[in-house]
RNA sequence: GGUCGAUUAGCUCAGUGGUAGAGCACUGCAUUGACAUUGCAGGGGUCACUAGUUCGAACCUAGUAUCGACCACCA
């Protein structure tokens, strides 16, 4: 007998053993079997559990088990993400606090080891948290993204697409995180509200030249006109005026006409040397904004970057990396001298010379950002360059108010790091660039001709919208954790030797055939023995030696460096769905599980991840997709909504509800090991501060069933604790249902043949079942994990517990042998087959319940599938259970209404019954006296007097009970009924007396309705007849 | 500004044109026979609003209101 109730501790862990240890999770590479693939979006190897992670793999666990017990080929292709930045991150972070060296000092080689070394000691927490969920994934092939093959992988692709001319390096403006000291792409950055100010200026033209200055209103009736030595410009970001290149005015706008192709001043720096730019024209400004004229800051801002690339006019750089004021260079009048000539059109110039030139004036060199920012508006409020206003608070008459500065206060969006949470800064720099247009287009293809779809649906909508305005893709990084570019730079020579400082990159697959490149290259443009070597970092910078001639023989020595920067983690992402599978050797592993069948994500993750596998999985498979379904499922937030956040203090960590969450036992819990222990603790505030008095432990099965069950496509999910108590309840229930089994020893293992069975209440059964069957399994195929959970759930509690265990303690309990024998067959054989449609979901329970339920040879995880025929489905047992069922009910519903106590026996007789309804009462009454609780169950001629009517299809049910009853009492109930009746009788009679409804509602709609009135009618019939009867007492 | 979504019972949510549902919460009754992590019975809804399409609308269409998410934004 198994134990009284189920203990997930005591059987979880133990039972995934057994699973790893058997090589379940293996994939059986039978050829005959179609393949199921599944590859798991790589958690960061940084990462802990949380719900989203719980719901996506509890999703993908489900999908995968399902399809193995339907006889799939199945991977689930496990593995982690090297996660670049976060993981920079988190161990520079240990380092700074356990009094390390930073990186830099500490050297790139060195670093990385410590990366390694905090990897294999605490990274892939996760992996063992994946474990705890019961995820069934192919551990043998676990994956990493940093792995060698997988590297060969990323390196592969690069030179491919480089070669192709879809990779290129170039100076852009890119998003640069002054923190990590790092180009970003555009999705890593978060454009956020906040407060912020408008300033507006006066950039005097030059020479004190004046014009007149014209407003006018819609109606061309001028509204100001004045004599201005200036021009106003608006900025949110004063300290880039330093770097101004010119002042753009739309070309239709009338006001600036007069002055368009003149010089005007910048009003900040020295006084002795102010830079004069060019007021120039562009599409770009708004006339209806601000002044409607812009200062063109081609270094600072993506919109400057455009107008200055039309428009040819220089982009000074004015920040360094940790987005200082540059302190590089010559000192500012000497390079303001040269600016000047160039804004005048005097002097050339080329990217190298503008990036060479810093034209920060020499007080605000050095200067962290935001403080240049202050100073220079102190400095040219100071110097009177401030547009000014009367002051808005002055209640006085305008003439009177005091003119103060205008500075708006107003709402700006400002982008930040989405990891470093710093203000991110737009910086001119050499990036490696992907030409993610031409890639986006085959991508955008696939799911326009339906080859992958999204589910639910509307999500290509959001896949389309990027994807057609996608931007080139920012891949390099200067960070050291991740894949190094495989750029190798020699120096730039000519034909007798002679360098100029510049680079010539050679991209290759590896350091070796890099060499060999450069050897290759070298020797042809020097004709002489070419020896090459990679610089050692105490010649880098010295370009003079990087390309020698040995004096004695003629042969040369060219040292090559590797581009310093590392590839964005996503890049390799990318790659996941086939470099996981050994791409790019044709391996066994990539025939058969490329292209996978679903992705199972969440929607932010559609940019980053989705777009990207379908862009290099069509590139590089030949343009095969990657999946054919991209499942995208919901967000978890708390019970109100929110979304869980350490902050909020409404985070509910998924093992927390697996192992229980103790108030007292905080120590207890930190001894799991399964958080990063530097995480560990806030993530226990949080959880506690929402849940002071702790929870139970649930168990890995509740959690899953609750996701699923929640799991409705195209909503969030609010994850409240109480629902997954009610889910831990359903498991007890089915324990609690196979100890009855036991009990009255259910034969287990032993096969039914639905013709042979002689009970009705067996075939009703296995017929639920069969039911039950078909609509778990199309709704698992249709991604509706919610109603595939329902429908179990539905089937297990209130049909297979509440009536079949009931209805069948009778002849368990009785003498038949025979009889007996077919219901502990039945039992035990549908029980069986409800742990095998259940596992999926509730993977630890069931297994436990199988291996206990008999010695048995096999794992539950790998049986077939319940796929039942119709067959088992027998109509004359379901109607014949369906009276069975609507009779007991009825009666209890009658005897609660009267208020029988419920241990009295009570006589019932039935009038009107039909003979198959008499035949049903000779076969069932045993069980229905049982249920129902009754003294006798008897067919009548007629009604005893004083009895309690009820209507069961055409028969009357007559409880005899005229000494509990108040004849006013029953008269009410019964009239309360008949007005019920009353009321849907006449909506149908009006229906049905309406001739548009029967001439065109579907003829069986019309049949069904016409149907129903006569039951209605006939129950009401009888009811009113009874009324009567009571009404004569 | 663009896109997508939500509004159904006290709460959290299912419900793709034909009798409004679940879980939790609530009420009454039931405790030595699988299960109190239970059983039986019950109360509770103008399906946000307006108009339309239809024989018929929670569901389709248009609009309104409120809430939310994402993307892009005026210097």
């Amino acid at each position: 007998m198994i134990d009284q109730r189920f203990d997930p501790k005591a059987h979880e862990q133990r039972i995934y053993q057994r699973w790893e240890e058997a090589g379940c999770f293996r994939p059986s590479m039978d050829t005959s079997a179609e393949a199921y693939a599944i590859v798991i979006p790589p958690p960061n190897v940084t990462g802990s559990l949380h719900m989203g992670h719980a719901l996506n793999n509890t999703i993908q666990d489900i999908l995968c088990r399902f399809e193995r017990m339907r006889g799939k080929n199945v991977r689930w292709q496990p593995g982690m993400d090297h996660a670049g930045i976060a993981t920079q991150m988190v161990v520079e972070r240990q380092l700074a606090a356990s009094g390390n060296q930073d990186r830099r000092s500490m050297g790139r080689e060195a670093f990385i080891e410590k990366v390694w070394e905090w990897k294999e000691q605490s990274g892939g927490t996760i992996l063992n948290q994946l474990k705890r969920l019961g995820a069934s994934c192919d551990w043998e092939n676990t994956k990493f993204t940093l792995d060698e093959d997988l590297s060969a992988a990323v390196n592969k692709a690069f030179v491919d697409l480089y070669n192709e001319g879809l990779i290129y390096r170039a100076k852009r403006l890119v998003n640069w995180d002054p923190q990590f000291q790092t180009a970003i792409s555009n999705l890593e950055v978060e454009n956020k509200e906040v407060d912020g100010h408008m300033w507006h200026f006066k950039y005097p033209l030059a020479g004190g030249e004046t014009y007149t200055y014209v407003e006018k209103d819609a109606d061309g009736n001028v509204t100001l006109e004045e004599t201005r030595d200036y021009i106003s410009i608006a900025t949110t970001r004063p300290e880039t005026m330093l770097g101004d290149g010119a002042v753009a005015v739309h070309p239709s706008d009338e006001r600036y006409a007069p002055i368009v192709g003149k010089l005007c001043e910048i009003p900040v720096g020295p006084k002795e040397f102010r830079r004069l730019i060019p007021i120039i024209t562009d599409e770009y400004p708004d006339p209806d904004f601000g002044s409607g004229a812009v200062k063109i800051t081609g270094a600072h801002d993506f919109n400057d970057y455009q107008v200055a690339k039309r428009g040819g006019i220089p982009m000074y750089a004015l920040m360094d990396d940790k987005g200082y004021m540059r302190a590089d260079g010559e000192d500012y009048a000497a390079v303001a001298a040269v600016a000047q000539r160039i804004a005048e059109g005097k002097e050339d110039f080329d990217e190298a010379k503008i990036a060479a030139m810093n034209l920060v004036p020499d007080q605000y060199r050095g200067l962290e950002r935001f403080e240049a920012r202050n100073a220079v508006v102190a400095d040219i409020t100071a110097e009177g360059h401030a547009v000014m206003i009367a002051d808005p608070k002055h209640k006085d008459e305008e003439t009177d108010a005091p003119l103060i500065p205008y500075v708006e206060n107003k709402k700006i969006m400002q982008p930040f790091g989405d990891r470093s949470g710093v203000v991110i800064e737009p910086m001119l720099t050499d990036q490696w660039f992907v030409d993610a247009e031409t890639l986006a287009k085959p991508a955008i293809a696939a799911v326009r001709e339906g080859r992958t779809k999204f589910v639910p649906e509307n999500w290509d909508r959001t896949y389309y919208n990027w994807m057609e305005n996608i931007e080139p893709w920012c891949i390099s990084r200067q960070l050291w954790w991740g894949h190094r570019i495989p750029v190798w730079y020699g120096p730039m020579a000519d034909a007798s030797g002679g360098t100029d400082g510049g680079v010539m990159p050679f991209v290759a697959e590896n350091e070796k055939s890099s060499f060999t490149k450069v050897k290759e290259y070298y020797e042809q443009l020097l004709g002489a023995p070419v020896k090459v070597s990679l610089l050692p970092d105490r010649l880098r910078g010295k370009t003079e030696f990087y390309l020698t001639k040995d004096i004695d023989d003629g042969s040369y020595h060219v040292y090559v460096d590797q581009d310093p920067d590392v590839l964005d983690t996503w890049f390799s992402s990318g790659l996941w769905p086939f470099s996981t599978q050994g791409w790019p050797e044709q391996t066994d592993g990539l025939k058969a599980f490329y292209p996978g069948a679903t992705l199972v994500t969440a929607f932010d993750i559609i940019f980053f991840w989705v777009a990207r596998m379908m862009m290099m999985g069509i590139k590089f498979m030949d343009g095969e997709i990657p999946f054919k379904d991209v499942y995208i499922h919901a967000i978890v937030r708390d019970e109100a909504g929110k979304k869980m956040s350490k902050s909020e203090g409404n985070v509910i960590d998924p093992v927390d509800l697996i192992d229980g969450i103790d108030a007292d036992s905080l120590v207890d819990k930190r001894t799991t090991g399964l958080r990063q222990p530097e995480k560990a603790p806030q993530v226990e505030k949080a959880t506690r501060k929402r849940y002071p008095k702790g929870f139970e432990a649930y168990g890995a099965d509740a959690l899953r069933f609750t996701l699923a069950a929640m799991a409705t496509k195209g909503r969030d999910i609010n994850l409240s604790v109480d629902r997954v108590a009610g889910y831990r309840n359903f498991g007890s229930k089915l324990w609690s249902a196979t100890r009855f089994a036991q009990m009255y020893e259910a034969k287990f293992e032993t096969p039914v043949n639905p013709s042979s069975l002689g009970l009705a209440l067996n075939q009703w059964i296995i017929g639920e079942l069969y039911k039950c069957c078909a609509d778990v399994s199309e709704a698992i195929e249709d991604y509706r994990f919610n109603d595939a959970a329902d429908a179990a759930y539905h089937f297990v509690w209130d049909v297979f517990c509440d009536w079949y265990l009931e209805l069948s303690k009778p002849i368990l309990q009785g003498d038949d042998g025979a009889e007996k024998e077919e219901v502990q067959t039945v039992l035990a054989w549908t029980l069986e087959r409800i742990f095998e449609l259940l596992h999926p979901f509730m993977p630890f329970i069931t297994e436990a319940l199988w291996e206990q339920t008999a010695t048995r040879s096999d794992f539950l995880m790998l049986r077939k599938w319940p796929g039942l025929s119709e067959g088992y489905h027998n109509q004359d047992a379901a109607d014949e259970l369906g009276w069975v069922l609507k009779t007991v009910s009825q009666i209890r519903s009658v005897r609660a209404d009267v208020n029988v106590p419920a241990g009295a026996k009570v006589p019932v007789s039935l009038i009107d019954a039909s003979a198959k309804t008499a035949r049903c009462v000779e076969a069932h009454r045993d069980v229905i006296m049982r249920l129902a609780r009754l003294e006798k169950f008897d067919v009548a001629e007629t009604a005893p007097t004083g009895s309690v009517k009820t209507v069961v299809d055409e028969a009357t049910v007559a409880l005899e009970i005229a000494d509990l009853i108040d004849a006013k009492e029953e008269v009410a109930r019964l009239d309360k009924q008949l007005g019920k009746l009353g009321g849907e009788i006449t909506g149908l009679e009006k229906r049905l007396g309406n001739d548009a409804f029967v001439a065109k509602a579907p003829a069986e709609v019309v049949a069904e309705q016409r149907e129903r009135l006569a039951d209605l009618q006939g129950t009401q019939a009888k009811l009113s007849q009874a009324r009567a009867q009571l009404a004569d007492l």
